[in-house]
DNA sequence: AACAACATTAGAGCATACTCTATAGTTGAT
DNA sequence: ATCAACTATAGAGTATGCTCTAATGTTGTT
């Protein structure tokens, strides 16, 4: 499929997918027996990596660390050794921000105690 | 306390700290009987919103959210219930990155288990 | 008085992650 | 053949959140 369709069926715009395939995030192919056009083509994974990639903005990630993890899952290049490394330090973060998250409500919930008891 | 003694006690640089005052997060208060400088002098309740900034902005909460939790805490020009639900809709917005990230982590666990099994 | 170490403001610069504009060429339906 | 709707590339512009520089003034110790 074009860019067109690819942004129809992710939602997301042709311009930020341009934007994440110049990052290194997706990559579409060009049809080289087609001469009169350089257009781009995608498959079914590159929608797969765009909702990876939406999903992964909602938790935080930079578009760095979501190229390591697209690549820790879809290269080639990297050895089990190293793609298992790279998804247990997302882990981590992950476990991370869930602890950070915890704190902060019990802290919002300290805020609410403090209004009802007119403490602020 | 001046700005650099404040810096040094939340380990917030000074440019930071203006920043974050520009931003309406902070406020000191300038000594009127003092008419040769202009210094602004910082309290300890600054401190604890530093401290407070840190951690909300670890969570990704907005300058602008954390601007709003702040308010909902030490201002007193809201109604209890006006920051009742302010701290209320932070704390959905917290359950929500906590869905997120629950969601995230099964992901990269099921990426795991790709790599393990050969299916990437 | 000299001087380091502080203070202020205004504004420039930077990184991230888009978002948009301009220019130019291609495709497909009428 | 025409024309809307697509395609590509390069580069400019935007928002957020800092981060730094420059210019200038103040404080406190020697």
């Amino acid at each position: 499929m074009l860019i067109n369709e690819l942004s129809k069926k992710t939602g997301i715009s042709t311009h930020t997918i341009r934007f994440y395939e110049k990052s290194g995030l997706i990559e579409g192919k060009q049809d080289v027996s087609v001469k009169s056009n350089n257009y781009f083509h995608y498959d079914e994974v590159t929608i797969e990596k765009l909702e990876f990639i939406s999903d992964a903005k909602s938790v935080g990630f930079t578009i760095k660390e979501i190229g390591q993890i697209i690549d820790a899952w879809y290269n080639k290049k990297y050895t089990k050794k190293q793609k298992n490394e790279i998804l247990d330090e997302k882990l981590i973060s992950l476990e991370q921000k869930m602890k950070e998250i915890k704190e902060m409500k019990k802290q919002l919930l300290q805020f609410k105690e403090d209004v009802l008891k007119d403490r602020c």
